[in-house]
DNA sequence: GGAGGTTATGACACAGGGTGTCGTAAGTAA
DNA sequence: TTACTTACGACACCCTGTGTCATAACCTCC
């Protein structure tokens, strides 16, 4: 398997992108409420954002989780409250991102068949600002060659996935543990990736186009609506 | 941890698959043809065996390397020049089976199609002898669960996927570099990765079948031969 | 203004993976 | 024997990731 899921970027919080901006996912830190206690000194996309600049100026593995935590005057145990580990950096969105594909999917039309939905909302899920691109396009290329990144991806991809084999199983009314959903799942999952290489590859073309067209090449073409 | 070496059972190796069995592929382990210098305490296939067996006894992130190289009676370090990580132990005779697939591919008759070939082939250069199936589930599951295992699977994916990539770039007749033979390379990965899930899953059903589905659902459609 | 509870943090210690270096053991060929 | 070659062990590191404990800094209630 390989990499890519997903793109996104940098600070959406701070670089005044209105989204929700909570740190749900990140298993360590634990939402944050703060009422009573010692107020926190940095928090996830502080970290993120700090850590993503150094992976762009010096690479991922050449920057240690000592250089993050430095750069952000707080203490490297501190990190680890933050982050299960250095790769999960980069992927501070991704809930929200996945939380888009579910709601993109939830509202497609019902005359529209699987397939076809599949082929318009994965790309527009996978959608970022320009000001973003820089920095997906270097996450997107960390995720196809960096191994710990990679091993992280995986995780990723599977939830991916079953966004999508959700999807697919209601939509083609078969239960979830059918075969069928499972490939569909598989071969989103596939584009993506293979979509994502293709743009590390050839960064001046767009990314959505190539995902599009390599959904119609992989997604299983029998799959008729019911 | 740490019992003593550990008797070896099942080499793949020395229980009668003939396969090639050379240690190509380790990196770090410079192909050992020892002509003159001190002859080597032990193998990367020696070494292999005695991890796999304590993998399977006490789990793979349980077994540190020093536990291996105890067993082995050889020091940590040697351990290192066979292998460029812990989890390199697993692949061992991946650029064995690569070959045999590439070689099963390249005899197809010319009259079958991309795909007929594909379904056919893959199950069978994936077939493995009936007193590996244990080690191999484990191994499946592995890569589907432990993070490190993962990192270094998703290099080999790359190698598989190319294997077919140019295959299905040779036999329908189209340049090297077309999304085609990728996306066909992706579909065969996602079918394989797909069948061991379920296999993992349902470890009492074989795999060959429902990897030859899962191929049929995956594989793109529209592969007319030229 | 405490007192007590709550939360974030830092300091420290430690296991484990992985690497570089150096000295040396143990072979081969001359 | 000498010279060359190769494999190995012993250290010394750096890095990631985790557990523990003391303490800082906030809250609310008295």
């Amino acid at each position: 398997m390989t990499q890519g899921v997903v793109s996104k970027g940098r600070s959406r919080c701070a670089s005044g992108v209105a989204t929700a901006c909570d740190d749900s996912g990140m298993e360590p830190s634990p939402s944050r409420v703060n009422v009573g206690g010692r107020p926190a000194q940095t928090s996830a996309h502080q970290l993120a954002e700090i850590a993503q600049e150094l992976f762009l100026a010096h690479g991922f593995e050449r920057t240690s989780v000592a250089d993050i935590t430095a750069a952000a005057g707080v203490s490297r145990r501190t990190f680890f409250r933050y982050f299960a580990s250095k790769a999960d950096v980069l992927w501070v969105e991704t809930p929200a991102e996945q939380e888009r594909l579910r709601a993109l999917l939830a509202e497609a039309p019902p005359g529209e068949s699987c397939a076809e939905v599949l082929y318009r909302v994965v790309p527009e899920a996978l959608r970022h600002p320009a000001d973003q691109r820089r920095w997906a396009l270097h996450r997107a290329e960390l995720v196809l060659t960096v191994p710990a990144v990679q091993a992280q991806a995986v995780r990723r991809y599977a939830d991916w996935r079953a966004v999508v084999a959700t999807f697919a199983a209601e939509r083609l009314g078969v239960p979830i543990g059918d075969l069928v959903p499972v490939a569909v799942g598989h071969a989103v999952l596939a584009a993506t990736v293979a979509s994502h290489e293709y743009w590390v590859a050839h960064p001046d073309e767009d990314l959505e186009p190539i995902l599009e067209r390599l959904l119609r090449l992989l997604l299983p073409r029998p799959l008729k609506p019911q």
